[in-house]
DNA sequence: CGTTGAGTTGACCATCGTCAACAGGAGTGG
DNA sequence: CCACTCCTGTTGACGATGGTCAACTCAACG
């Protein structure tokens, strides 16, 4: 799968054409449609273009439009009072959000590279969904993937140690990447900071540091100025075993 | 509500009236059908009952059936290879197991207590909800609460002390107790062991007993012999402030 | 060339885990 | 009826993992 899915684009394209043509519509919600559902949504389909650190959205704000995320990444957070931060996940291209088709978003979202995401009003898109079973159906299958993965992620937070932590994240990036590219490889880039790998992983951004570098000191990985190289695969599967 | 709701019921039951005069339907994924839709239910229904510690289903196991709690608390793990186990949730009356209608559970699930859940083959389970958008509706609802709750779970998991984590966990059963009975209390049952709480909340079980007992020296909780009763419902609530 | 922000590294420390002993109730069998 | 075991929960002593605080490097940028 070329590159060009992943990165932005914001030229303007032909009206009525834009979904039909779009790459990424087999790993998205979209690929539940036929081409004239398709054109139906494009019609209030709004392609959003976003610059590294912008917020799509905030907790508890009233949830006025979703989002499908067609370049870039996006963090997903919820905070505490005091300050304290948890990554609940990060959104690739392909992902949606808004799956609750709630009032209010449960979480915020910022872009933390440059992002394109096609937005929907949320009205329009749950009058929609009323009138396609077969895009409600795809909807929940997104909502019970992202429910498992919230499991695995509970595992990871309350019974793995940091560098259990740190090995899972990586093989976890290392398969959606490949899923997106259509081929796994040994290059994991990581556009998020180390800040946001540690709230991610219940750790601070000192222990993610030491980690990766502990791994890098004994050659399972190499760090590369835009993610890591893994060197021992074994080494960080056993890691990440479930 | 009455108790009679939540209490283990194996009597048989004339059939075709089963579902219809079932108290938990309006808390439960049930409440999307009609009559008529109930009695196509109830025809492929199957009230089962379990004893303490009886397993409903296995990780990884093909998913046959799918089941709606309907008495008693089932506990929602997942173990990792060398025995450390993640609690990832309690299910309680009128909730829904299976909602991912994966080819495989995601998760073990077995009784805490005596408990009587309706059991579903998964195969006409799934036929009826291709048929019936508004169940398929319903149980995305349940699936994108399911899903907030476990981003909630992350939160304590990964960015709060252990008196935080216990006091959410405390609020977090009242106010599911409360949607239950009608109305919320101080009294807060716990049929779970330590242990299942320390597995839920990633603590070990001497941590639990140890901030279970400060609290309740402070005199912020009295342990009584089935659960805990909150005597400083505000500085609970404070502890698990969102 | 100075500033800023991300990342790294070291020294120290607190929270929570580990290990061990013990209490008390339920169930069992002599 | 009592002795015994088993199981759950409690409590104390100690230690390790990861957090805190601080200093430093380095690249990007004006």
């Amino acid at each position: 799968m070329a590159d060009t899915l992943t990165k932005p684009n914001c030229r303007p394209l032909e009206p009525g054409s834009v979904c039909v043509h779009c790459g990424l519509r087999p790993l998205s919600v979209c690929a539940a449609l036929d081409i004239g559902e398709l054109q139906q949504l494009e019609m209030v389909a709004h392609v959003h273009c976003l610059t590294a650190k912008a917020t799509l959205f905030s907790q508890d704000e009233p949830a006025q439009f979703v989002y499908n995320v067609t370049a870039g990444t996006v963090r997903l957070y919820k905070l505490l009072p005091d300050g304290r931060r948890q990554i609940v996940g990060f959104a690739l291209p392909g992902d949606f959000l808004g799956l609750a088709l709630a009032d209010r978003y449960g979480f915020s979202a910022d872009a933390i590279e440059p992002v394109t995401a096609c937005r929907f009003s949320r009205e329009a898109f749950t009058g929609l969904v009323d009138r396609k079973p077969h895009l409600l159906r795809r909807l929940h299958e997104f909502a019970t993937h992202e429910l498992s993965l919230a499991h695995d992620q509970m595992v990871i937070l309350g019974r793995r140690n940091a560098a259990e932590r740190v090995g899972s994240f990586l093989i976890g990036l290392r398969d959606r990447w490949a899923r997106l590219h259509g081929h796994s490889s040994v290059h994991v880039p990581l556009p998020m900071s180390r800040q946001d790998i540690a709230d991610f992983l219940g750790l601070t951004i000192e222990t993610v540091s030491r980690t990766l570098n502990r791994l890098a000191r004994e050659k399972t990985i190499v760090i590369v100025p835009d993610g890591v190289r893994i060197l021992n695969v074994a080494r960080i599967e056993a890691l990440s075993e479930v």
